[in-house]
DNA sequence: TTATCCATGTGATATATGTCACTTTTGTAA
DNA sequence: TTACAAAAGTGACATATATCACATGGATAA
């Protein structure tokens, strides 16, 4: 039983109609991640489907030898469709999710999905639009890292920070370096260069865009 | 109205109970695609579900400049979780598929969704189960292209070809550096070295795999 | 057989990125 | 203030891959 109304359930989750949202917060459970989580690890079997409802998620990819690749985030009015998909068992990598702030968490059990997706007709769109808008960033990211080069790389990774995190970046050469798994000197070398053409400006621990 | 009898179509996707075979017999429309046709365009918007009753479908990204990518095949017993997903839209690249042989296809005309999706349980654990395969396969993609070099990525293109044509691979070196978006001269020194280290023999057109 | 086409082989070189070693700057804590 | 740690700058070099130019070799058609 959740400690939300039926409204600021819907306001969060608008493709959601009342008797959904009242099923969700009668059956659903609560969660809340602080700063720095680890929300999903390696090996990890899913009994429940994660919407979040306040707060930001980030979604990484981590290679056999601890190399990290940023993939999504995700944000409130999310779902989790790694969660959705039950994907379970532990592979030679695996995805990893950590909280960036205090993230607030709605659980279901996913023994109630077979009901929901039968009883709510809101719910399957909902279930349909997350893996579609998942599936589909990741295209584009397979897209970024099969044809473009690190100089693109960086700027169409600074922009999806904007767009999610606004226009003043906090963030060292290295986090990014880790991001796109490449290293901190070529992201400083690439910064300067887009600092030379007026598309950014520097300081210590932040990076400005300048749009 | 399809041909198929209740019992081959559950023979090719066996999660199917009965009914729904039934529903989806009466309902479906067939279509047959001959080797080599292109069967998704750039742009193009789906009216049907697609299931794959027989052949072999390759799916690939293509780049702004015309570059190319294999991501993966869809074989009998599968369906396109893109057309399931509605993908509809031209981005700056998009999802190309082709038939590699004579192609048998089922079509089911999107607005049935719903209903398939509230009535027969079934369809929504083989929706689920489609979607789930294809993001996994995705993101071990991602894997190879974020964290592997050509040589290791080359092995594993090869082993997944043979996982799915047989130990014969009737490919030449251009078609294979197409797929990996790298260059003949590259993916033929890397071939060669793998013939001296036993792991392939090769012929004019042909690769064997000795796994 | 000869001519031609395509697949493949190969060396030289270019380029992007990664790596190493070291310096400089800046913020913060003592 | 000084001292220190973390962030950022920089040049030299290593490596993987791409590109170019051309050679070879096998299949096929005339």
């Amino acid at each position: 039983m959740l400690s939300y109304t039926t409204h600021e359930l819907i306001q969060v989750f608008p493709i959601f109609d009342e008797s959904l949202a009242d099923f969700i917060i009668e059956h659903g459970e609560s969660k809340l991640f602080s700063s720095g989580e680890l929300m999903m690890r390696p090996g990890q079997f899913f009994k429940y489907a994660m919407l979040i409802v306040k707060g930001r998620v980030k979604l990484y990819r981590e290679g056999v030898e601890g190399e990290e690749f940023f993939m999504y985030y995700l944000e409130n009015g999310d779902a989790c469709a790694l969660s959705m998909l039950c994907m379970a068992r532990n592979q030679s990598s695996t995805i990893m999710a950590v909280s960036l702030e205090e993230t607030e968490v709605i659980m279901i059990p996913i023994q109630l999905m077979d009901s929901l997706m039968k009883n709510y007709p809101t719910w399957y769109h909902f279930v349909i639009e997350t893996y579609r808008s998942r599936f589909e960033e990741l295209l584009t990211v397979v897209d970024q890292i099969a044809f473009k080069n690190m100089d693109e790389r960086l700027e169409w990774y600074l922009k999806r920070q904007t767009s999610s995190l606004g226009n003043d970046l906090m963030l060292t050469h290295q986090q990014i370096a880790h991001d796109l798994n490449s290293s901190r000197e070529v992201i400083s070398r690439l910064l300067k260069k887009m600092e030379k053409n007026g598309q950014i400006s520097m300081e210590r621990n932040t990076i400005h865009w300048l749009g």
